[in-house]
DNA sequence: ATATTTTTTTAAGTATGCTTGAATTCATAA
DNA sequence: TTATGAATTCAAGCATACTTAAAAAAATAT
């Protein structure tokens, strides 16, 4: 019982769990994964019968820790491949998701070890993401907030990025804001939502809706007070 | 048209021709991939109808040039993901073959050549098999003598080993016997065929049934005649 | 030439994972 | 409380890639 659309329902019961703190309904299961409300049906009673999710019908859908085990370790293995391919092989940042889609169905335990170690057991992925570990438990990843939210005159680092839009991520590699940047927030415009954001030497206007997948942690100058 | 079942059908057919000069029967066909005739029957129809083999009952199956084109295809990648595994990630040599049996088909062209730039462009595997080009063409391997055509009192350099042998493979590795290993055959026993050899300070009694599946170049020492 | 054996194809069935469209079940708003 | 709409499931069908058993076709042996 684990196979390429398994591994993919599981993810994504994950993911959202972990985004929003609630169980993935039915109807929004089927739209994030393209497929049908029937084919949800279907494979929600498959994964039950293996105990790899609680379905509540009308409810929501709920991994198990059997299927919450098997959901990390194709996450983990996701991350180690993307890790691998940007800082190993090159390939560009904004690539790199698409390919570890791919990749994640198919690499052995002793494989996917081997990346790790390679790698010297890294923490996050490309995108900022924590990697779980070959044990199942989660670096942490801190309380990120979106440049959104950000405040005028603050200084912020960029610490994760939406791995999914890829164009975005083409864009921003292209404007070399990339991860782990450290920027100013020099002006928030009340007209578009729209930011002014200063990094190196380089002034970029940002768009809200950019502005809505870029997370990033405040940095506290020495001697600031922080609170 | 081009699924994991498809490839391994095409890679099949084109090693038996490659190693055998001739097309490949479709009864054998079934028992090297492990399948019933019937399955067979329907596969040929579908290769066919997509002309990738062309297919004459009762006399053989063989791959047009564009299921040739295709099989190189699957087969370079292979063999590269073979090379990248054992040298980059330094699994052992005789794993890289069932590693690369899965990543062969789930490789976009875009990352296979990344992997043989990587890799310098390299035109044999860790077995010793030429790695076809991104241009379809194959780098030629020389005609190799196996240990058991072999002769007694002459020099020999490793160079082949039969890939899907696992057991042989470990073997060779724990005893030091790998590719490329220059070594003197010593003694060639009538008794059982089997062959003593000598490699740096070892001697190794070598059976007939493995001295079939060693591939060698004999080694010409300088001032010697050839012929 | 005929019989036997081998090769090949057909037919029906299985498993996964989808689809669409029609039923059904449930939640909730009037 | 009942009507409406949303969520869910059922039924039938499709594609891939297999299986076994039986039938058909061709090759080979006598
Ligand atoms: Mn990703
Ligand atoms: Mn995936
Ligand atoms: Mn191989
Ligand atoms: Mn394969």
């Amino acid at each position: 019982m684990s196979t390429i659309s398994t591994e993919n329902y599981l993810k994504k019961i994950f993911n959202h769990n972990k985004a929003f703190g609630e169980k993935i309904n039915a109807v929004k299961l089927a739209q994030e994964l393209s497929v049908s409300n029937a084919a949800i049906s279907d494979m929600a009673k498959k994964l039950s019968k293996h105990g790899l999710i609680s379905y509540e019908k009308y409810k929501g859908i709920e991994l198990t820790d059997k299927g919450e085990q098997m959901a990390l370790n194709v996450i983990r293995r996701h991350r180690l491949w993307e890790l691998f391919l940007i800082k190993v092989l090159d390939i560009p940042w904004s690539e790199v998701h698409e390919q570890a889609e791919v990749l994640e169905h198919h690499t052995s335990d002793k494989l996917i070890d081997r990346i790790d170690e390679f790698l010297g057991f890294p923490d996050f992925d490309p995108h900022g993401h924590p990697i779980p570990r070959k044990n199942g438990s989660l670096p942490d990843a801190q309380n990120y907030v979106t440049l959104a939210e950000a405040a005028e005159g603050s200084s912020y680092e960029l610490m994760q990025v939406d791995d999914h839009e890829k164009k975005l991520i083409s864009y921003l590699t292209k404007v070399g804001f990339v991860l782990n940047t450290r920027f100013v927030v020099i002006d928030k415009l009340d007209f578009d939502k729209s930011y002014t954001i200063k990094f190196n030497d380089t002034v970029l206007s940002v768009s809200q809706k950019i502005s809505e997948s870029l997370y990033l942690q405040e940095i506290i100058e020495a001697g600031e007070k922080n609170d």
